[in-house]
DNA sequence: CTGAAAGCGCTTACAG
DNA sequence: CTGAAAGCGCTTACAG
């Protein structure tokens, strides 16, 4: 139908003007309705399953004409009537990252199972682009946010203030309180420190990203703490950092600094995998043998390490858990009620 | 506004029902119009930058509301009445493999900079969810298909047949002609053999998926051929295949048949790193020195190959040029083009 | 059991 | 330079 009817006044760009008209006109509510010879109302009720207010007759001519033309609601117009779009953002920093492939792959399905689509947003960890997505995706009408490891940002505090469904994944809202889905970082700390010591090594480091997130600090901080209790005094545990975006650098950068002009430390706590990537390049180029010389503990345990990092020690975090959880957030905020923090159990993976 | 101009007969649920009034109602152009004295049609042609259509004070004062106020215009109602959602579904068989999260990264950057958004869909690999997702995207009234890996499906080549605007990624087409951009799979499997060759290796094998897409039979089907001009007959390559979803063990297990009862072989082809990272497991479970005993070859060298895989040689495939051309592609179509297909370069990356 | 009508938030000829 | 009105595809009280 479209620009057919508008007469067309410029015969002799005809020709140019003349696209493939082979867009079929789509299926409407309407169409079905002219073909059943019934209203649109009463199509619309029983594609949307209500029973019993229509003679079965009806039902059964009008689904068959469904069938036929293969008619599907348009969620365009159902979004503008109900008022709901159904549709979910995610803001990841970094697909590159393969716990937050995982993560978007748990939620990506946890969503569509409870009926809703999710559009992602690659924030690549910068404060605009986070930014100019959460102003797109208020505009895409959104029915709510999942923020993995966000920044602070000017439209995150305004989104925060208005009280938008947002759950934070990985990292908490770093300006406030806020639903939260991820693990006890301090423990896995922990819990990395008391493999090492059981393992008898003394000689023990830790690398981190000089501005950290809440997580990176809780988990080197666990770990510290940890190793005071069990005796060893802080200045003991040598530590390192290294500015950077990605971790795969910082880990590699502050390794280097680790050991400028000392040895290797018998153990290492990485607070990511992929700084434990990092590192262990380095060690590789220095021809360090890992994991004789240095036990290498990541944190994440990206599914992989399985595979070709058996040198590995990590922390597995169930990130294919996460999806059923943030979704239950959601949903929880969406029936009004106040924001809530659920911890996964995590486990010491050795290989 | 909503609900609260229903009048309460419900007195004593009141309590019940009472929820968080707190969502603050939306502005809306009308809110805009109403306080700056306009017509919405006024707000609107501002909104969208139509200039030289309002006065200039008019212009300021609309525009210094909207600021004030944060207006955004929703993109639902804008959707419906422009016909175009500005949102594109990308259909991938699976995040956790590093190379389809890279074309998801690729693609979502570049659909963002083109003014679109992505909504991402995790097929499984299963015909089935590719369907029902080939379905729920009708219905959200998406403008395009970028399809990573497709399986031929029945919504599929209904898709096709209706003239959908999809790009196939990685994968053509499984059933017919369409848009595609991808590598050349026969030359990168061509590039392995003559660098295998050059190196003086000529007990060579290959393994692959049982149920292999085209471009996994490309890719050792390339490999085959050129040993063959080279000079070495196909029976003396030995070939192996397993069936499985997962790539990871497909190498696992197809390694495992090669070497049943038999040597290594001193350069091993597998058409996807995945597959190179399957045997690599089996090789270090069975003592074998990789890259000393055998060279293996992969195919997309993913980014962390160069940090925790070195002893891989791998095709690089630029799956960070992926998202410009899909979205040249997407374009091409919306113009009304013919589907063409686009050859990216690949490059053997040696360690 | 069924339909006419209003309206969701926007854009855009059309008229002035 | 500006606004009234139609309409995008749906849903849903309301009336019969």
């Amino acid at each position: 139908m479209r620009g057919l009817d508008r007469p067309s006044q410029s015969g002799e760009q005809g020709a140019m003007n003349r696209k493939r008209v082979s867009a079929h006109q789509p299926v409407l509510l309407a169409t079905v309705a002219a073909k059943a010879g019934v209203s649109i109302a009463t199509v619309s009720r029983i594609v949307n399953g209500e029973t019993g207010r229509a003679s079965a007759e009806t039902i059964e001519r009008v689904q068959k004409i469904v069938g036929a033309l293969g008619y599907r609601p348009n969620h365009v117009g159902r979004a503008l009537r109900r008022r709901e779009s159904r549709i979910v953002a995610m803001l990841s920093p970094n697909l590159d990252n393969p716990a937050m492939a995982a993560i978007a792959a748990s939620v990506e399905t946890a969503l569509r199972s409870a009926g809703y689509v999710m559009i992602l947003c690659d924030t690549h960890d910068r404060a605009e682009l986070q930014d100019e997505y959460l102003h797109a995706m208020r505009s895409q009408a959104v029915q709510g946010y999942v923020l993995v490891n966000a920044v602070q940002s000017e439209a995150l505090s305004a989104s925060v203030a208005r009280g938008d469904p947002i759950v934070f994944v990985g990292r908490r809202n770093p300006a406030g309180a806020g639903s939260f889905v991820g693990i006890d970082n301090r423990r896995a700390g922990a819990d990395a420190a008391d493999h090492l010591w059981a393992q008898g090594i003394r000689d023990l480091a830790v690398i981190h990203p000089t501005q950290g997130s809440s997580a990176s600090r809780d988990r080197v901080d666990g770990f510290v703490r940890r190793l005071k209790e069990l005796g060893l005094p802080c200045e003991a545990i040598r530590q390192a950092s290294a500015l950077g975006l990605s971790h795969l650098e910082v880990g590699y950068a502050a390794a280097q600094r680790l050991i400028d002009g000392k040895s290797w430390p018998g153990g290492l706590l990485c607070p990511s995998d992929m700084m434990a990537y990092g590192a262990y390049r380095l060690a590789l180029e220095k021809g360090i043998r890992i994991p004789e010389t240095c036990r290498i503990v990541g944190i994440d345990d990206n599914a992989l390490n399985a595979w070709i990092a058996p040198w590995l020690i990590s922390v597995r975090i169930p990130y294919a858990d996460f999806g059923a959880k943030v979704v239950g957030q959601l949903q929880a905020l969406w029936a009004g009620e106040q924001p809530s923090e659920q911890l996964l159990p995590h486990e010491l993976i050795v290989r």
